[in-house]
DNA sequence: TTAGCATGCGTAC
DNA sequence: TACGCCTGCTAAT
């Protein structure tokens, strides 16, 4: 169930313990058993992310991996795998294995289709190659709500639903302001915002958004406890306080999504402000 | 024990 | 806009 942060956190993992070594790749559920056959006995060449697109180079190809909602890719010393019947691939040197349960998509793919899957994702804010400037010149010319464009893969990738209802009440925007009316300061502060919260959950492994006077010490509030771990102002908090002013957390759907904001710190019109409320989480200033 | 829901996305209407 | 898909956790029965 994953942000982009997941994805960079597998790759730098699987590079890590798998990297230039031969495996045993197989697919005890069956639906990958051909492609794992090719490649059972090859080496791992690296690993790399692209936004939600994790990508695991072998010689002869590419496993183009994308988790969807609930995929899971964990890493064990379980011998033999637990719940084979899910197991879609399982990477191993012997003595760790990666295993892959319910993702999206598993496919082996060649080195022409690994290289589209790169060019038809958006700028991705944890890439150093990343360029704004793609994300910039679709949300400058779009009249879809600004909400709707953080979530569209082409234009920030990586970004799911955590990051964009958190990025929204940090910067104090109404998520449903038509993303061309968003100046180009608070595009930069968001995109900048991004960047660093992003990055900091891949070190982390979990997202954290919370900031200065708002964190549980600070306010003499119980951590949040959830599956997800982070804390976070407005993600999953409907009908719980704000941190900033106390207003009821506000929930609807959008395109099929629970998007959450604090009405009074994001009325309907605002158009942001340049610098983050709250400041960066203490982790990472 | 079961139903509903989840950090997602593709396809059909 | 609605639905299907893949698994696992939680809340409701």
């Amino acid at each position: 169930m994953p942000e982009g942060h997941v994805t960079h956190r597998l790759a730098r993992e699987l590079t890590r313990t798998f990297g230039e070594r031969p495996l045993t790749v197989a697919s005890p559920q069956g639906r990958f058993a051909d492609s794992a056959a090719q490649l059972d006995g090859g080496s791992l060449v690296g690993a790399d992310a692209v936004g939600k697109h994790l990508l695991i180079d072998f010689d002869p190809g590419t496993v183009w991996v994308h988790l969807g909602l609930i995929g899971k890719f964990q890493f064990n010393q379980s011998f033999p795998a637990p719940n084979p019947a899910t197991l879609r691939l399982r990477l191993t040197d012997g003595a760790s294995a990666a295993d892959l349960r319910g993702p999206q998509w598993c496919r082996l793919i060649t080195p022409v289709e690994r290289a589209a899957v790169v060019a038809n994702s958006g700028p991705d804010p944890i890439r150093g190659d990343a360029d704004p400037e793609r994300a910039w010149a679709k949300v400058s010319r779009s009249r879809k709500p600004f909400a709707a464009l953080l979530m569209d893969q082409s234009v920030f990738a990586g970004v799911g639903n955590i990051f964009r209802a958190e990025v929204l009440f940090r910067h104090a925007i109404d998520p449903m302001l038509p993303a061309q009316r968003l100046s180009r300061s608070v595009f930069d502060a968001v995109w900048d915002d991004l960047v660093i919260l992003m990055r900091a959950a891949v070190e982390v492994g979990r997202i954290d958004t919370v900031a200065g006077d708002h964190t549980p010490e600070a306010m003499g509030r119980d951590p949040r406890v959830d599956r997800h771990g982070g804390e976070v102002y407005v993600y999953r908090r409907a009908g719980l306080p704000c941190y900033v002013c106390g207003t009821p957390v506000a929930t609807t759907a959008l395109a099929g999504r629970h998007l959450y904001w604090c009405p009074t710190c994001q009325p309907a019109g605002a158009r942001g402000v340049p610098t983050a409320i709250g400041g960066l989480p203490e982790a990472i200033a």
